[in-house]
DNA sequence: TATACCAGTTTGTCCTAGACAAATGTAATT
DNA sequence: AATTACATTTGTCTAGGACAAACTGGTATA
């Protein structure tokens, strides 16, 4: 027979793949009538390739605003025609060269890409690499990815290049002695930290002294942080899957045990409609707008 | 009254920050009597920050090989007393300089670190680098973070310079046109990715010409990665708190699916009591144990 | 001395089905 | 066009039971 092997998962490895919860999972099930997957000899969830595979659809289309009860019960052809009409608005090159590169990626030319990466930054310096290759490509790999077009692996070694060139970018700029200090970290749970790399290239063009603390950094180590390295600024980014109410009370928390003399930027595609915010608190929706921030710390830092 | 006020966490929260399944928190209050917290309007636990703190201890010392019967119901002295004794034992500098260098990081001389990292690879070079400093300071600030003597953001810190150290060593080494090409990555759910950085440097050395996939990459996906890019050997890292039998069942996926000609290395220490492997996985327990495989490698293209 | 095997215990994760608040959508009103 | 009020959707929580995998410790074998 020789049966390839059907490859099964567990609720637990589904969870974590797709990045919804367990019990989301079960009442799905529940509810919309999918994924209904097999049973294991002690009852447990199985889930075959092919419903992970529509998982991961269903959960971009999440993404970009749909809505579970639209979306989950769909038949087939009814997603896959959503999930072609949200690949065909992706074809969208701001910059030539990123599309290049990323077809490039693709094609397993992987030793072209960091080089191509790091001669675009030369002619372009950071400000313009960040919003017109960085960021897009960043975009397209997440849609490419959720069309089914790209393998994970692509996107992880695109993410790896790109990290790595504008580490090295920011590296390379030597902040002058009296500019703002700046901290930049995600709360836990925000797994995604190339748009605090993307911001800490910009910020230290403007002239900032800034330490990546990396990801998922617990409030009360933030605080830590801070009282260790007194920073003018504390930089938070969020991305969008972020639940609105957890954002607003981590927010307060920090804001209510930070030195009232720290100001919080917060940034990424989680914030866009956020309101009603502790006063020292600024919101950046637009990587571009980060520039006129940093000069107003500047200056406030200088007086 | 001038209430501090009382931080409380969700079961969530709780189970985010400290790293213990919410399944788990719920079956220890059952079991052990902790953590019993307080319940909010609708009936949800709410744990306190002391609560919390107490199961940061209690996680630590599980790392360190206590099992929760004997750890979880403690009471607050006992358990005090052998966070206390896990202290003690871990003030071993191997390497003068690395000791020096937590140090310094722990004391928020955050910019010095990366150029006393790179002073000490120019130095010793990328083998002894990466067995006399690279992971003597990983271990160190592991055992540091455990007994509560660094804080989370300075690991992150160290973390991260060295991870950028070693990606530029990495970088500046030309691998030979006729090295064997090798793939570097972690199955799901192991997220450290340091032990593939260390990894890397010294196969690159041993010229191999390595491709980094990254932390987390689905076993499908390796497969196709290993159809794109064609290498000779796929290399796996695995950190002690896997699984041993989810461990085993991917080595077997892999193995049932990877051309017969690919080579299966596995290494970190959560293989160090392995047996019974398919026969192509060769399990590497030491980092300099390294070297002689890369040669065999070397000849085994060559021929 | 080391290793294989066996029974007993510990431990994490899964199960079901119900509940409810926060988020979102829709309609009516200013 | 912006508020307000009401209805629906949606994620996460709860309870206690169940069970396999992992570990412990003892015994027998190479």
């Amino acid at each position: 027979m020789n049966m390839p092997p059907v490859t099964q998962y567990t609720i637990d490895e589904v969870s974590r793949d797709i990045g919804i919860g367990k019990d989301t999972l079960r009442v799905w099930e529940r509810r919309y009538g999918f994924p209904v997957p097999g049973r294991g000899p002690q009852g447990e969830r199985v889930y075959s390739r092919d419903q992970v595979k529509r998982l991961r659809i269903i959960s971009r289309l999440l993404d970009r605003g749909y809505r579970p009860g639209k979306v989950v019960s769909l038949s087939d052809e009814q997603l896959q025609e959503l999930a072609l009409q949200q690949q065909l608005g992706q074809v969208n090159f701001d910059h030539p060269r990123v599309g290049q590169l990323l077809l490039s990626a693709q094609a397993g030319e992987n030793a072209q890409v960091e080089p191509q990466l790091r001669s675009l930054y030369r002619e372009l310096g950071p400000q313009r690499f960040v919003t017109e290759v960085a960021a897009p490509l960043l975009d397209m790999t997440g849609r490419a990815w959720a069309a089914g077009q790209l393998s994970i692996f692509v996107e992880h070694l695109v993410t790896d290049h790109l990290s790595r060139v504008l580490h090295d970018a920011c590296h390379q700029i030597q902040p002058p002695e009296d500019g703002p200090r700046v901290l930049l970290t995600t709360m836990p749970g925000e797994r995604h930290g190339m748009g605090l790399l993307m911001v800490e290239l910009m910020l230290r063009e403007g002239g900032a002294r800034t330490v990546n603390l990396g990801v998922e950094m617990p409030v009360d180590e933030l605080i830590l942080a801070c009282k260790s390295l007194q920073p003018e600024v504390v930089a938070l980014s969020f991305s969008a899957l972020q639940k609105r109410s957890l954002l607003m009370a981590a927010l307060r928390e920090i804001s209510s045990k930070l030195p009232a003399s720290v100001q919080i930027l917060v940034g990424g595609e989680g914030v866009s409609r956020l309101r009603m915010l502790p006063g020292r608190v600024t919101v950046v929706r637009q990587l571009d707008a980060i520039a006129p921030v940093v000069a107003a710390l500047h200056d406030r830092v200088r007086h």
